[in-house]
DNA sequence: TTTACTATTGACACCATTGTTAATAAGAGG
DNA sequence: CCTCTTATTAACAATGGTGTCAATAGTAAA
């Protein structure tokens, strides 16, 4: 009797692998491709484990909810934080957030009834965000901390929104390709103008 | 034998139960209470009659998507032909999106794949939107139709986005409650300034 | 080497959801 | 009153996702 060979990861590993598969699939099928037959069969090991290492089904979902949830709070921050010109970082915003798998994340999180999921890992980043703020801050006269937070605000809603419906929307508008993907820059150009 | 009398319902009466039901189970379980068995208990009716109208529970679910959407998209148009004040328009614009029904269609659009389910009624609109984008044109100096396209979506994606992710983000920013309150009027205010 | 720990696996049971079918009854039209 | 259509219902079957369990096999430590 010849007996298959089995790979022995350590927890870490099996569930990082686990949940690169599960993001991929988030991004390609939706939330009905995250189920743990799917996800177990596209990391190559068996569901067993993957319950064996989550738990349940629902525990793998708030992993990777909160795994993703991690890394946008980290990729905006970093935008928000670099040197680069408004410009510069307005267009880095929208294509950030046009990414599919960014949309996802945020439309399952709007679906979930319990946001608070990750709200720990958020609140430690709140520190970072206020120093981006006081740096916007800076370059308005009186150095009027308020409307950076909205300027700042105005900015990320406006690029979550066009990542969530920015296509449809836009071509409800009556947009062309052209004026769609020039938007980015125009609110890069206009927002600065507020000040 | 006493049998249990029947209600019998001319369609469009059945479909329309059916749906508010479901309407209602969206808003208040996510896409998980979106279920054909639970959709018939709240209609009173049994799950049989339910799949004998939509066929399955994909096409009651479809059904409801088209039908949320043209709703969004008349109460959307109504509220930028208003002869209301931009600062009132923006005002309500957000607090369209920031119904929780509103939100989660959102959303739940952004997580399927084939988004051209409404693309018909939309399309349908399109006259409708392109005669307030003329409106807010004629306000513009040179008649800028380019820019009164811009600013009126970055309203919407702006107000989208504080539907989807709003509260969070800004307690993210560290805005308090009343900011978070007096962000729609800002908005009004702000973007009048840019034409 | 031996032991202890646990990641891994296959097989199984369970349950929720979906879909099917034949029978029934309400209502419209003749 | 009779007939035809079809909305309605209960009971059943099928499917798929979830979770349990005992056995197995790597791996590190004693």
């Amino acid at each position: 009797m010849i007996t298959k060979p089995r790979i022995r990861r350590n927890p870490e590993e099996a569930r990082a692998l686990i949940l690169a598969a599960a993001g991929k699939r988030l991004e390609e099928h939706g939330l009905r491709g995250l189920n743990i037959k799917d996800v177990a069969d596209d990391s190559g090991i068996k569901h067993g484990t993957l319950l064996h290492h989550f738990g349940s089904a629902e525990g793998m979902r708030r992993a990777l909810l909160a795994k993703l949830s991690e890394e946008l709070i980290s990729d905006m921050s970093s935008i928000l934080n670099s040197d680069a010109a408004p410009e510069i970082v307005f267009v880095e915003l929208f294509r950030l957030m046009s990414q599919t798998g960014q949309t996802k994340l945020l439309a399952w999180r709007a679906l979930e009834e319990d946001s608070d999921i990750v709200s720990k890992e958020e609140i430690a980043s709140i520190d970072l965000i206020e120093h981006i703020v006081q740096r916007v801050a800076e370059r308005i006269k009186g150095k009027d901390v308020d409307l950076a937070r909205n300027l700042i605000f105005l900015a990320l809603s406006s690029a979550v929104g066009w990542g969530i419906c920015g296509p449809t929307l836009m071509s409800t508008l009556g947009m062309t390709a052209s004026q769609q993907d020039q938007f980015p820059a125009w609110v890069g150009e206009q927002l600065p103008k507020l000040i």
